[in-house]
DNA sequence: GATTAGTGACTGACCGGTCGGTAATTTACT
DNA sequence: AGTAAATTACCGACCGGTCAGTCACTAATC
């Protein structure tokens, strides 16, 4: 999706420009933070010299928050499609939920997320509350839908739905954070098919030994 | 802990300065991120000139380290100290780990740790593998000693200890990260009593209705 | 030839780091 | 005790490098 660097292959692209530098600058905002990322790293990346950035973005905030704004929405709108979904018992549902958002958000180029916007709400305090109404929330209810559906059949005990995708929420969160911050640290970390499925099957059936009666 | 800034009042501290700088440099990076932050803001808030940071720190980054070590190693001794309290059942003893952690860790200055790790690891690679090893093992092994020990009892069916640790810590990062990020935006964070109770019992006793019949 | 996407050298503000100077404190001497 | 000399914590103006943002120009396309 980054335009080669081949300089003779420099192509006049109205229409791709945006799309691509909104995509390099989310993944330079996402390695390096804000303030720590140059303007001209995000320009090569994209196969543009810097100039260029300046005929589609007024400013380097600019650029930033529409990057972000691109990365949440197509997320946000992917995740509550799925949860609708109630082909599945809630247990299967719950595993799908959480594996397909690693798969589609995670491991996307959205996955850098996360960590951008934990390292800079200090910055662009707005976009913190701009960020929990329409990515955490929306994603929260999302999930919630499922555990109520659980509730409602008999699968699960009376929990506080919210409370509980909260905690699922957090695990998502974590590993994402995990992932591309330690990642090349963190050799023990395992696989996220691994990882959420032993999530999953420890919020579903517990600690306690009890549950083996059932 | 911060000098007052009464011009007049000025002293000399020898002893003093590094501790106040340390801590004041852990909140300015902990609020606006390595790049962000101006030496002229953290000499300020520690009640100094720029010039006094550079007789007791080489450099901006020397500074930051040395405020992220004096920071962790606290942290991990007491949680460490904590963890090997033989005198609880395990599922007291995990819900006291956890909040005392939040006590301790989480709502002190240490507490900025998590948020700045994250952000910068990018820019400082060996900071993470540092931070693994030191921090997160060290501190996931604490709490895989109490799941061992309900194992060992009974209490918890036989599941792999440090798996479970990993989703407690995650749900620990996640709630201090949370608070610290995102506070301001999300009124509808519960207390940490109210959050850390509802994790220790989700994980303990489980979704499944079958649980009660114990 | 006209239009316009794209360039990259340039500028000015900003900030990490320095250093000569100041004043608080201690030491030395009477 | 008084005070002069020596010491050193601390200050803040300054320097030089860096980078966001600009603009006169180039070249692709119609």
């Amino acid at each position: 999706m980054i335009f080669p660097l081949c300089p003779r292959a420099r192509q006049r692209r109205k229409e791709a420009r945006p799309g691509e530098l909104l995509s390099a600058a989310l993944e330079v905002f996402g390695e390096r933070g804000f303030a720590a990322t140059k303007l001209d790293d995000v320009a090569k990346r994209a196969g543009v010299s810097k100039g260029t950035v300046y005929l589609y973005f007024d400013s380097k905030e600019a650029l930033f928050k529409a990057a972000v704004e691109s990365a949440v929405i197509p997320a946000v709108e992917a995740g509550e499609a799925l949860a609708a979904d109630h082909s599945l018992s809630p247990a299967e549902a719950l595993r799908t939920f959480v594996f397909w958002w690693w798969e589609k958000v995670g491991a996307s180029d959205i996955g850098a997320l996360p960590k951008l916007l934990v390292a800079e709400v200090g910055n662009f305090p707005e976009l913190g509350k701009w960020f929990h109404e329409n990515l955490v929330m929306r994603g929260k209810r999302a999930a919630a839908s499922i555990i109520e559906r659980g509730i409602a059949s008999g699968d699960f005990r009376p929990v506080v739905a919210m409370d509980v995708a909260r905690i699922l929420f957090a695990q998502m969160f974590a590993y994402v954070l995990w992932r591309r911050a330690f990642g090349p640290a963190m050799p023990d970390l395992p696989k996220p098919e691994a990882y959420f499925a032993t999530v999953v099957d420890i919020l579903v059936n517990g600690l306690k030994g009890e549950t083996k009666c059932a």
